[in-house]
DNA sequence: GTCCATGTTCTTTA
DNA sequence: CTAAAGAACATGGA
């Protein structure tokens, strides 16, 4: 579910649940989906306000009273939801974290496939610049380091952190790039359409709530509508909406790639 | 039963 | 060292 746009959306959506809010309880089902493992989240977070929550590429920032922060990775089928205190608790549902709150007073993680979970640092040394910000220049020189396929380089989160299987390839056919091009091979031109193309598909995503496929839903359950904007991920065999010709699916590092062959020539 | 999935990380291989 | 390929994690839907 949840690339750059999804992640935005549930950040935004959170937010006027949990600021300035204090933690009253907090209930860990799984431990084995924080890290490091065998941490005391509820010692850490009973009775701390959270001050702000923000997002870093894919990551959900909290930001508390104490200046310490933590964040929480969806995974693949994460879902970070502000509920009812009796509300049925669905399956999967890893943490739920009780803050002071009239209605909406429990904010659960619930994640089937259990790749997401709770991380106790704030340490992001890791991952590359923002999409949303990155220049033209600072994404060439990212690009310039690698003679990998582009597709490759732009799920590479410590090149640029924060894109996923959709937007990349959106974003390529966007900028009319084929997929298989090698990054340091890509012409100042090209990179200067792929940086807005990467700004402008994120920012529409992230205007219509991001993109729905089967799990995801912002905080208030909410599911996003940009699938139906999508223009060649999931439209293996479907005709390209700019020219017509059919749109090819190949396996590219690993991950089901979908391009208009005529759109983006090699 | 099979295949596939919006993510990340590790191992093997070249 | 770089990078590609494959597998692993766990679950559910088609």
């Amino acid at each position: 579910m949840p690339e750059l746009p999804e992640v935005q959306h549930v950040v935004d959506t959170l937010r006027p649940h949990v600021t300035g809010v204090r933690i009253r309880a907090v209930r860990l089902h799984r431990n084995d989906i924080v890290e490091p493992m065998g941490f005391d989240l509820s010692k850490a977070l009973t009775d701390r306000s959270i001050q702000n929550v923000s997002r870093r590429a894919k990551r959900i920032v909290f930001s508390l009273d104490d200046g310490q922060s933590f964040y929480i990775h969806l995974g693949m089928s994460g879902r970070l939801i502000a509920s009812e205190p009796n509300a049925t608790v669905a399956k999967h549902t890893h943490l739920m974290i009780e803050i002071d709150r009239p209605v909406v007073s429990q904010i659960r993680f619930v994640d089937p496939r259990s790749f997401g979970g709770i991380f106790w640092t704030n340490d992001d040394t890791e991952l590359g610049p923002e999409p949303l910000t990155i220049s033209s220049s600072i994404l060439a020189r990212q690009l310039a380091g690698t003679k990998r396929i582009v597709k490759s380089a732009l799920l590479d989160q410590k090149l640029i952190a924060g894109l996923g299987n959709i937007y990349v390839d959106e974003s390529l056919f966007d900028a009319r790039i084929h997929p298989e091009r090698i990054s340091s091979e890509l012409s100042r031109e090209e990179v200067g359409r792929l940086c807005r193309s990467i700004k402008s598909v994120l920012k529409r995503a992230i205007n219509s709530g991001g993109s729905s496929l089967r799990d995801y839903v912002d905080a208030n359950g909410e599911r996003g509508g940009f699938q139906k904007l999508h223009r060649v991920y999931g439209r293996a065999g479907e005709k390209c909406v700019k020219c017509r010709s059919a749109i090819t699916s190949k396996v590219l590092g690993g991950r089901t790639t979908a391009f208009c062959p005529r759109c983006q020539m090699k």
